[in-house]
RNA sequence: AGGGAGUUAGCUCAGUUGGUAGAGCGCCACCCUUACAAGGUGGACGUCGCAGGUUCGAAUCCUGUACUCCCUACCA
């Protein structure tokens, strides 16, 4: 207890510390069997490579507030880690890193390549996971699980093999989304949309007999190498007659139909469209319709094949200014106008996309869309907030079939094998060395992984062992919450329902708590091209990690996305001080404290309890309903905010103020009582704060005379378990002291107002109206001294009211005229003008009270509470204005 | 184009069944009062985007409207 603690609380002398330590203790262990109800969160894993985000902490924030709190409420809590290969993010990172020294990936070979990654894995595979340890994640190491790690891996082949089985895996070409510079498919939810401004080319497609020529508008003229027919409205009365006739296209000669789908729309450019079936998604669907001719123009790299003629070899953009140079030449181009639309791009590398055919694998949605709908409808699982739903269900009514292969090389092999003999395709949950129909040995296995989402659908029962019937699964399936941001509810929270639903036969999760998006000063996205992210570990090491917390904490409204502030960060490193330092205060004053023994109540001695004491242990039980009504209701904001009033605004502002007398006073026996307040308060004050701060908490509760092993595994304190001591409290003494800090609130309004110097003491009269109040003030005597810094106080009847100042407090049946003589003190303007002001406002309130009251509407239909409290607040006024229109008169 | 969200004090944001608008930061004044200047005390500041409507009473409910943002989809 004598050990002194440095005036500054220093999170860095604290957080390593105190976290190895819980680590080493094994708090943070789930036990898979266990008498204690199970709570359990799955970390959305993030990029093994990867750094922590902003986006990550405040995730992590949410997630490991909530595994305290409920270990805190004797859970059996399992928070369970894990990190993603991130197929596409990881391989480009890598492949950059080789370009440095000129060597690509295809130089290199897939093996070799793959094993570079793999180095690069190991290089920073830890580095996500020490960062998380600074946040102060209190997940279950033990347990990590990589994405490419064999139990995952084998969950991923059984998944797959599973649903190919079922029919609900197919090979097929299509047009797919295709990033050249990754050389890869990506899936829909890969593109960025993104509004740009281009041109809209008007193009002169003669008919095959010379006879008139047809005006096409578009945007991408290179793509007309690749047409395979014109198509206009079939009630266009302009084109009608020509359905069926052929065209030609201009530069390449060669001849194309017209045909008619109702698709067109007849008011749009020309109300011709051309048709290039392998290179956008409408025109696809029209090739398919009408059994058109698909004509690839592109190679891999995104740069034009054979088919393009003489384009052959030019990227894309080059064609498309060469194809247009020679349309003018030829008199084809009738027009260029300006033409805003919106192009994909591809999230990873900026590139535009290019639908491009390609043979893929695909998984059908509509089996595995129908219960994933259906549990969100029934409240199974839930949303919160609520308004996801919507989004949720809207995308799962309009799915597509999900492209799962990707042309890279990091990742999960697609589990297919292609014989060489017989093309069979053997499909299977391990390698094969035959062919499992003609047994020949000239395999190949398929050279695509899967998309890293694919893995990351499995993730709730992957890492829980499946497809092992583990206990962990029995133990901790569904789990309890998933926590992420909107930005990844189609990409993987649908996804997860889904598998959840087909390989579990029950949700993965039962609820789903979307946060925000933090955004920087502007509103944008925080990302590493526009470099305005920041790093949360320079926070960490500015503030600390609790200011950080507290901080999101605090900002947990609504699932409502928000603006970056750092200097509210800062505000909470204030607070983590102030409360480091009434924590170090209240210590101090605990020297002499007998600590009661282990196993007895420690509770004070209810004869010497103090009215301050009983006061605050009121707020204490205030506090304490609150923040477990606001975190059963998911109101993490509430909460914290709760606390730091508490804390800030009664605790330090006025209870330990309040002590100070009685810590210096002789009353052994009221000293002795208020100790064991002190430290108990502190000690529920710790607990309380522990899942919104847990290192400031646990350190502190690591000195306190009365405490547990460890804060961390304490009981969180809540009306029930408190009973005995939140019994100590008083209604009574909680109106008391409301006086109290009224009387003296007013004395310091007018000390403040008139610039009285706080080295200067005064002397104080309150004037009072009953014996009851009289009786109240003159046994907090001393506090009103102290705090009011007064050198005489009396307490009774107005008593002469000249030249004085007078500031007239009204609470329920108690009225108390403060009462300052000013003579020789300061002029009276100040104080003139003080007085005018309350009195104008008061004059305010009155008149619409008066006027509210006399409306007899308002009687009537207002409820009655609202109708009184009304009324005493009109009488109140009136009796506050009557005396300090009194004050004014003699003061002028 | 469709869907969703937002608009409250200089800034970042609260405001849960409609009943005289709140916090933190910033600002002004006075204070190093023996826990804390990362502090204390006092103070100033908002016709709650705009226009209507319902109501005794609207930031809150309804209608319309402006602006901002996000998502989904895309007309070549």
């Amino acid at each position: 207890m004598s050990e002194k603690l440095s005036d500054r609380y220093n999170p860095a002398d604290v957080e390593g510390r105190t976290y190895a330590w819980w680590e080493k203790e094994g708090y943070f262990k789930a036990q898979d069997q266990s008498t204690k109800p199970p709570f359990s969160i799955i970390l959305p894993p993030p990029n093994v490579t990867g750094f922590l985000h902003m986006g990550h902490a405040l995730d992590h924030t949410v997630q490991d507030m909530l595994i305290r709190w409920k270990r805190m409420n004797g859970f059996n809590t399992m928070w369970l880690p894990g990190t993603d290969h991130a197929g596409i993010a990881t391989q480009s990172v890598v492949e950059k890193d080789l370009k440095k020294s000129g060597v690509t990936r295809h130089e290199l070979g897939r093996e070799k390549f793959v094993e570079k990654i793999w180095d690069w894995k190991h290089q920073y595979g830890d580095r996500i996971y020490s960062q998380m340890r600074r946040l102060g994640d209190s997940c279950d190491w033990d347990r990590a699980v990589f994405t490419l790690d064999e139990s995952a891996s084998k969950a991923v082949r059984k998944v797959f093999v599973s649903l190919h089985q079922k029919g609900m895996i197919y090979r097929g070409k299509r047009l797919v989304n295709w990033s050249g510079p990754l050389e890869t498919a990506i899936s829909d939810l890969e593109v960025e949309h993104q509004t740009v401004k281009g041109s809209l080319y008007h193009i002169s497609y003669p008919l095959e007999d010379g006879s008139e020529s047809l005006v096409v508008a578009t945007t991408r003229p290179e793509t007309m190498l690749g047409d395979t027919a014109l198509c206009v409205h079939p009630e266009d009365p302009r084109y009608k007659a020509l359905i069926g006739k052929n065209v030609v296209i201009p530069l390449i000669n060669r001849k194309i139909k017209i045909i008619a789908d109702t698709y067109v729309d007849k008011d749009f450019g020309s109300g011709v469209v051309k048709i290039t079936p392998a290179h956008d998604f409408n025109d696809y669907k029209i090739g398919v319709t009408h059994n058109l001719e698909f004509i690839n123009l592109l190679t891999k790299k995104a740069e034009m094949n054979e088919n393009a003629g003489p384009y052959k070899g030019l990227k894309v953009q080059e064609a498309r200014k060469r194809v247009l140079e020679d349309l003018k030449n030829g008199n084809f181009l009738i027009k260029e106008e300006p033409h805003i639309h919106s192009v994909g791009h591809c999230s990873r590398s900026g590139a535009v996309v290019e639908p491009f055919l390609s043979e893929q694998w695909f998984v059908k949605m509509d089996q595995l869309a129908t219960p994933a709908k259906r549990v969100v409808e029934s409240g199974t699982i839930r949303f919160e907030p609520e308004s996801w739903t919507k989004v949720y269900l809207h995308w799962l009514n309009n799915i597509e079939d999900w492209c799962i292969s990707r042309q890279l090389w990091w990742g999960h092999r697609i589990p297919v094998w292609y014989c060489g003999d017989c093309e069979h395709q053997t499909v299977s949950e391990t390698d094969i060395t035959a062919c499992e129909k003609c047994g020949s040995t000239k395999l190949r296995q398929d050279e695509d992984v899967l998309d890293t989402w694919f893995s990351s659908a499995l993730w709730p029962f992957s890492t829980m062992g499946w497809p092992n019937e583990s206990e962990t699964l029995k133990t901790f399936y569904p789990t309890s919450y998933l926590v992420t941001g909107h930005d990844i509810i189609f990409f993987w929270v649908a996804r997860m329902i889904m598998m959840g639903l087909e390989f579990q036969r029950d949700v993965p999760f039962r609820t789903v708590y979307v946060h925000g998006l933090i955004r920087d000063s502007q509103g944008r996205k925080m990302s590493k091209s526009l470099g305005n992210s920041i790093d949360p570990v320079d926070m960490i090491e500015k503030y600390g990690t609790d200011a950080l917390r507290f901080s999101f904490a605090a900002h947990l409204f609504s699932g409502k996305d928000f603006k970056f502030n750092e200097q509210r960060i800062e505000g909470y490193r204030n607070f983590m001080n102030k409360i480091w330092n009434a924590a170090r205060f209240a210590l101090s004053n605990l020297s002499d404290f007998n600590t009661p023994a282990e196993g007895t109540a420690a509770l004070p001695n209810k004869a010497h309890v103090s009215v301050f004491d009983q006061w605050i242990i009121t707020k204490l039980e205030q506090v304490t309903k609150e923040v477990e009504t606001a975190m059963e209701a998911e109101r993490f904001s509430d909460a914290a905010t709760a606390l730091y009033q508490f804390i800030w605004n009664q605790f330090c502002d006025w209870y330990i103020e309040f002590t100070k007398p009685i810590m210096n006073g002789s009353n052994h026996e009221e000293k002795a009582a208020t100790q064991m307040v002190i430290a108990q308060v502190l000690n529920r004050m710790m607990r309380l704060l522990h899942p919104f701060a847990p290192f400031i908490s646990e350190e502190i509760y690591q000195k306190l005379p009365i405490r547990g092993a460890a804060c961390i595994v304490d009981q969180y304190p809540n009306l029930r378990n408190d009973k005995d001591f939140l019994s100590l409290g008083s209604e009574q003494a909680a109106l008391e002291i409301d006086v109290v800090k009224e009387v003296i609130t007013a004395i310091r309004n007018i000390r403040g107002e008139n610039r009285i110097s706080p080295a200067v003491k005064i002397n104080v009269r309150l004037g009072v109206n009953n014996d009851h109040v009289q009786k109240l003030l003159g046994n907090n005597r001393t506090a009103l001294m102290t705090m009011g810094r007064i050198e005489n106080l009396e307490v009774g009847a107005d008593g002469d009211l000249m030249k004085c100042a007078v500031a007239p407090v009204v609470i329920g049946d108690a009225s108390v005229n403060v009462i300052i003589p000013l003579e020789g003190l300061v002029d009276f303007d100040e104080e003139i003008k003080r007085i005018t002001k309350t009195i104008e406002k008061l004059q305010k309130d009155i008149s619409m009270l008066t006027a509210k009251l006399s409306n007899e509407k308002f009687i009537a239909n207002a409820d009655e509470d609202v109708v009184a409290a009304d009324r005493v607040l009109l009488s109140q006024s009136k009796v506050q204005i009557d005396s300090l229109r009194d004050a004014l008169v003699r003061l002028q």
